[in-house]
DNA sequence: GGAGTTGAGTTTGTATGCAGCGCATACAAT
DNA sequence: ATTGTATGCGCTGCATACAAACTCAACTCC
């Protein structure tokens, strides 16, 4: 009897979505673009009330959230993961492998004609995205784009598993809402290294390509970890209090931070 | 299961499991050891009377098995995954560079002087136990000894993420029931391979260590492919049966095969 | 004054009731 | 005999009730 329950709007129907998937989609979202920070508690009521739905639902989500690996359940509930030096390496590490793996296959798609002109072009479109943002020095637009790029190789790449995993990397490096691009002269890098991925993509040349892939990841790596000691107190957690907070979102906080009372 | 709950068996203690957890668990092994095959369907109330408890944690479960990918939920209800020729190549292709990425990493590791001498013996043993199995036949054995080896590797590498994608990736290659060690030839094989490999660790040899793993894997899945043609060697076919209409990632019609038994 | 204790409040874990959808079977109509 | 229709059953999604355990703080006792 709280507030309006319509427990009469079951839409089980093939083309609706369940509140347990919305409830997924909209957590994971909340997480990844930082309007849950590392750290934060993810009270099962609190949700509720958000989302306008009972536990069950929000509990569900949980779970997914859990084992994709965004949220840790810890002594007393769920928390959004925390991740340290070590997690982040890894991660980079893991993610270099594969996006070498995506580059390379990307390469022979293209090689072996199974790359359309038009996803060529769209391809480089995002480029060109990318590139403008750097100019403008919009960071969102460059986190963005630069996701978009990476996203596209990895479809052109064909391979499923490795699309569906790197999305998950993807998902949990933002978590450490570090964004390398907030530093400019990273962001013009990188524009001269997707050139050459891109180029190299185009060129059909599997191993120009993954080279350039992997390196462009494991040299981000060590942006990363070269930015990461001006952040104040060398505390354990590597949970940083992002400068410009979130470069995606922003504000919308629904639970307010409380690191214990 | 409609009478008997004995509400008294909450068990929130840090140590202790709850029943959440302990459903997982149990339904993920049932998953991987092939007790449920691929397409089969997954029905709570099945599981309840199976695990002795409620929906809740059950359904819990099976949303994490979902966020895994072991499980999928069609039109009604969860099946367990069936792979289809693509999926399992894309696994293997994931797999091949992960583990690449694992063995560099465990003869760095080994060379830096951070493996001690103890768990050198410990890996070689491991590969003593596969090599056993082997001369046993005892295909079930291999398998087991198999995936040892290749998660202490991984627990060398000391890359933690690395570690968790790939118990995944394991995991998912499961669901594929087909061992290829059943193939006599291909296990003497792997014998030999092993021994390349964990000699180029114990050597340090990187470059060595990371080509060795990934043509090891490499080769696996073209064993694998190979035997696809002519299922039905030792143990039952994979798929073949009941078309599968979405070759990527949504579910098709999958006809669920007798939830009963 | 300090430390242990207890009790209320909070939050999670679990069980269960309810409503609707889909499938299958039975039945009716052509 | 085949096709269209009704109906019962099974199962899922969701909400909610309840119990256990943890938190925290005031309170009591030494």
């Amino acid at each position: 009897m709280v507030s309006g329950h319509q427990a009469g709007a079951l839409r089980l129907q093939p083309g609706s979505e369940t509140n347990s998937d919305h409830a997924y989609a909209m957590l994971r979202r909340a997480i990844v673009v930082g309007r849950y920070r590392p750290g934060d508690r993810l009270t099962e009521i609190a949700l509720t009330v958000e989302l306008g739905m009972s536990r069950t639902p929000v509990r569900e989500a949980i779970r997914r959230l859990q084992a994709e690996g965004l949220i840790v359940i810890g002594h007393r509930g769920a928390l959004v993961r925390r991740l340290n030096v070590l997690e982040v390496s890894s991660l980079y590490q893991v993610r270099a492998v594969l996006e070498a793996l995506t580059a390379e296959l990307a390469a022979r798609a293209q090689r072996e004609g199974r790359v359309s002109a038009r996803d060529m072009r769209e391809l480089v479109d995002r480029q060109l995205l990318f590139e403008q943002a750097v100019r403008e020095r919009s960071v969102t637009r460059m986190v963005q784009a630069n996701l978009a790029i990476h996203q596209y190789i990895a479809r052109l790449a064909g391979n499923p598993f490795a699309q569906d995993v790197l999305r998950r990397v993807w998902d949990i490096i933002a978590l450490s809402s570090i964004h390398n691009l907030q530093d400019y002269a990273w962001a013009r890098k990188v524009i001269t290294q997707h050139r050459s991925l891109i180029r190299a993509v185009r060129a059909g040349d599997t191993r120009q390509a993954a080279a350039v892939a992997r390196s462009h990841v494991l040299e981000a790596a060590t942006i990363y970890t070269a930015r990461l000691p001006t952040t104040g107190a060398g505390e354990e957690p590597v949970d940083t209090e992002a400068p410009v907070s979130n470069p995606l979102l922003g504000s919308g906080r629904l639970i307010p931070k409380r690191p214990r009372g």
